[in-house]
DNA sequence: GGTTGACCTGGAGTGGGCTCCAGGTGCGAT
DNA sequence: ATCGCACCTGGAGCCCACTCCAGGTCAACC
């Protein structure tokens, strides 16, 4: 089982050192694995849930949301159905969201089309 | 030439008052017309430049670079080439935003049909 | 003529999400 | 042994984009 030093998860996750560390700091992160020295070793989960929490915030998710799912992980198999109903809630917005790019960007390029037209 | 009071542009761009005269002073909203009594009546003009302000808020422009586009439109007809490299590099950013969200939204999606089949 | 309500101003405060800093530890290479 | 470097901590600071507040003006309706 192997596992990382902070610069590798750094590198692996895209977060900087700092925001891992407050990550952990408001318990997004549960507290990491220390060497004798006290450094961070990350486990293999670890890096596993930081890949999950790069993609919930990258799709907008609120940190205090992010710390509702980490509860219910850490709350044990029965709490799978709500994760689901939350996931399903944050697929919806993630939707709205895509549509409302979608939409947004024809009013560009009609904008951009209308410039082109003038010059 | 129709003008609108401030609550009839709350109402038609859904920016809070307190919004409008936020960008009125720093200068995303050129100086608004007013009344005798000293009260904002926005031209059609205004409400069509907030019309593209929305538009470029919401696919996540920062107000910085709204302000660099404001500009932009103000020096006049010369500036247009411009107008539309700014433009086209945010469509760019925009369709890398949508693309990024289409990729993440897979990676919730699965996630959701792996706990169904847990469940 | 009094009250309500929409509006005004300058300036302070908020919230989210980091980001930076000072001062310190421990390890490996020269 | 001493240097550089990756890392540590608690806490302060920052940036963005608003949002709120106190205290005031004016017009309109009852």
């Amino acid at each position: 089982m192997s596992v990382y030093t902070p610069a590798e998860v750094v590198e692996e996750t895209g977060f900087t050192l700092d925001t891992l560390r407050y990550y952990e700091k408001i318990g997004l992160l549960e507290p990491v694995g220390r060497n004798a020295a006290g450094q961070r070793r990350f486990s293999e989960q670890d890096v596993g849930w930081l890949g999950t929490i790069r993609c919930l915030r990258d799709t907008g998710m609120p940190i205090a949301e992010m710390l509702r799912f980490a509860d219910l992980v850490r709350a044990g198999d029965h709490t799978i159905p709500d994760r689901i109903k939350l996931l399903e809630e944050h697929d919806g917005r993630v939707r709205e969201q895509i549509a409302n790019l979608t939409e947004r960007q024809r009013y560009i390029q009609n904008k951009i089309s209308y410039y082109r037209r003038v010059v």
